[in-house]
DNA sequence: GAATGCAATGTAATACTATTACATCATGTT
DNA sequence: AACATGATGTAATAGTATTACATTGCATTC
């Protein structure tokens, strides 16, 4: 059986690198913010911004459309979290700090989402893009598809 | 001066090889729908669908959320159009029966948007997705960035 | 310490995107 | 005629995101 969320210590290492990452830069995590960020972390899977603020209003939060989508506005900012436009959702980024260069890979079955920081994927394809005067911008670019779970499912019953 | 939209006769060409394509795959391009897609290739750039909605309106045709959306989706269905969904717009696509691999350009400065359908751009970056057990979606990959003429604009005023 | 400015949050309202559900109409088949 | 089907009309609603303005708390300045 699939884990439904993260543990609780990977939540709490994870909020720690945001924490850390957050004063290095000067940035203020506000206990509303971190609260949204861990919120998005322990699902472990791209949450859309109404699951957020029920979430947030079942804890107890004041709670109002505005309040997530600012806080998710702050957190992508300072990359903590992505927009998966494709999914209208928003995943935990692992690595603060990174390229964020690379992709995500976004399962339509059961969906989850994969960030795979590696811009070495989508090099050659950004390159080629000069071809056509075309500046494509820093970031993830949203792949659809199977996931490797959802394909053993399909194919291995 | 840049065009605002496309000549008339090159809709009417487009227009015809839909027309043609629909025949030949025995689907029923009606007039609700070739009306709804000539409104998309007329824009020359992604179209928002209550854009399209106003624009059925305005021409006099009873319309609601409903109409647009069930035309989009066929279209969709037949390959004559594409949905940008970072954009949550509508695309013409210039060559129905391609294969529609490879990649859309699309200009956050400018709003327009250019589809590639070059299968060699995106094929490496998928190939490689094989090592995470990861099977992507046939389809175009959405590239969100600059285009060429507001490169250009910026750089040389 | 009062006044000021600023960032963050609270709150209500609204805009924008998309779908559901059900009625109607035309067309072709039995 | 009865029926099935696909397309469209229409109303209502769900889901996503933003605007506008009030309030709060805190730091700076006078
Ligand atoms: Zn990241
Ligand atoms: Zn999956
Ligand atoms: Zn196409
Ligand atoms: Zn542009």
């Amino acid at each position: 059986m699939r884990i439904k969320s993260l543990h609780p210590d990977r939540v709490r290492a994870w909020l720690a690198r945001a924490e850390a990452w957050c004063r290095a830069r000067g940035s203020n995590l506000t206990p509303l913010r971190r609260e949204v960020l861990e919120l998005v972390i322990a699902r472990g899977r791209p949450v859309r911004a109404y699951e957020l603020l029920d979430a947030l209003r079942a804890r107890g939060r004041a709670g109002s459309p505005p309040t997530v989508y600012r806080a998710l506005e702050f957190l992508e900012a300072e990359g903590l979290v992505h927009r998966l436009s494709a999914r209208k959702a928003w995943l935990a980024c692992p690595e603060p700090g990174h390229d964020h260069a690379g992709v995500v890979l976004s399962c339509r079955h059961c969906g989850r989402a994969l960030e795979v920081d590696d811009a070495s994927l989508v090099e050659p394809l950004l390159a080629r893009l000069d071809a056509y005067g075309f500046e494509p911008e820093a970031g993830l670019l949203e792949v659809p598809g199977t996931c490797d779970w959802c394909r053993q499912e399909r194919d291995h019953g």
